[in-house]
DNA sequence: CGTGCTATATGAGGTAGGTCACACAGACCT
DNA sequence: AGGTCTGTGTGACCTACCTCATATAGCACG
């Protein structure tokens, strides 16, 4: 039962970011403050601060640069600080013990993380892992909370910001629990089309179909069938690594299907 | 493709509550009021006021009695007031078009629900039916938010429940992705059986067949099967709209089981 | 340039759980 | 008593997806 289980996920730079960051963070240095206070009103969280505020939050934050495949946080670790991503990509997943992991949400450069354990200060309910190489914002805990303080307002974006994942969290769990593989990976597939790519003709995706496979909560063989019946199709393209979008509206189009009984899948 | 369904859902009691309210809400008289505010005060959102708090937000509290199978709203409709129950359960359900609904939670006495909408202006993210009839405590979206702005201190108290909420959801996303039927059947029974009869010692969930399906998200036939399976070893009884559990142990070790592989499943 | 390593591709076969069909039993209604 | 309704019980299928096994192709590095 408890048997020592091998570790799956090929331990690739398993640091954990908290020696990371004690090592090679560094104050935000006085040149690039103006670009992560962008960074930060980007976040409706941040957005409607004046430019003080701003400043003063930049002024808590340090920056870290980890490789790919680091593990910025365990489940079950103390929550001691908010990240923000300045460039890379970041999976929140939350592991089983047998090696399977499900992946909860992809994140890309301006979005943050980790601020749930953070708020309530109880222990991270997911792992965060980077799927390439990242530099991260870091707002210490007792920083943020600081500032939050003496910032009443930004209690009230916090409380946005927590509704708004909320809302996700039901899409998503409705999604996985209603939704058949074809819908769901055509959705996964437009989500991350949104997310990067901004509006390229064929919008390409970076990620492997093993990856993919996780945020879906299937197998890879299977993602991978559907993606060449698509490809056939001439809906997509695949190449090692990626994936190439040619025709967004049809992945729409099965995204839309109600997934009950005959939905041509194909 | 889109061809008119069959509701499966038979209409029950389909009224609206907003008619409802409107017509025979009270404003809560002045003999219950103690009542409602230890009511209030048993959720940790409001645990913490002082008695003149509580006692104005109760003064803004109405309350009312709806029938089972009640529609108290409905996905996409304005979220215009917050609920907690007195008495009776709650369904929060997802709808898909076609008839089939994954329910999201069960809530009882003392829970409070319609939160999410109320906080952030935004539609209704899901349905919430009545199972049972209730009684139900109302506020008003501006009476409460008045009663927010005024109470500085609640905000971090809501936030607390929305992270709360946050750690729910993520846990059962996990499981619906991650374990198998006998599983998520067991842990959901637990669940029930935590929530419903305080410590008897032999716990009656009241609750049919169908509606635990819809909890799984599964079917009524397999609910049936696997529940007469662990009648036959007589962790359960079954009768009709409900289930005696017998053996928390029993089902407290299937839930703990890794569905992955063959898991001893009966 | 061979030797791994990672990502993709694909077939064969198994199974959990869905679908459909029907039977039966208690509850309630007249 | 008989009819209707809702909830339960069960068998006969079916299929979407998983599992396992094996193949191939790019890429990295000595």
């Amino acid at each position: 039962m408890a048997k020592p289980r091998p570790s799956i996920s090929r331990a690739k730079t398993r640091v954990s970011i908290r020696s990371t960051i004690a090592e090679s963070a560094t104050r935000a240095p006085r040149r690039p403050a103006c670009e992560h206070i962008t960074l930060l009103q980007r976040q409706p969280l941040f957005g409607e601060l004046d430019q003080a505020q701003l400043e003063r939050l930049v002024s808590y934050a340090k920056t870290t640069d980890v490789p790919a495949g680091t593990t910025i946080f365990s489940k079950g670790d103390p929550g001691t600080a908010l990240f923000a991503i300045r460039s890379g990509t970041i999976k929140i997943t939350v592991p089983s013990a047998d090696g399977r992991e499900a992946v909860f949400n992809l994140l890309q450069d301006g979005d943050i993380f980790g601020e749930i354990a953070l708020l309530d200060g109880r222990p991270r309910t997911a792992d965060a892992v980077t799927t390439t190489a990242c530099n991260l914002l870091v707002i210490e805990r007792r920083d943020f909370l600081t500032f939050v303080e003496s910032n009443p307002k930004v209690a009230l974006k916090i409380i946005e910001l927590l509704c708004a994942r909320l809302r996700w969290a039901s899409e998503h769990f409705e999604e996985a629990v209603l939704e058949n593989l074809p819908v769901r990976l055509a959705r996964t597939l437009l989500r991350l089309v949104k997310g990067s790519e901004v509006s390229a003709k064929n919008p390409t995706i970076k990620i492997t179909q093993h990856e993919l496979s996780r945020v879906l909560g299937a197998t890879r063989e299977s993602v991978n069938r559907q993606l060449r019946a698509w490809e056939a199709h001439k809906w997509i393209e695949i190449d090692r690594g990626g994936i190439v979008v040619r025709s967004v509206d049809q992945l729409a189009m099965i995204g839309k299907q109600l997934s009950n009984h005959r939905s041509a899948d194909r």
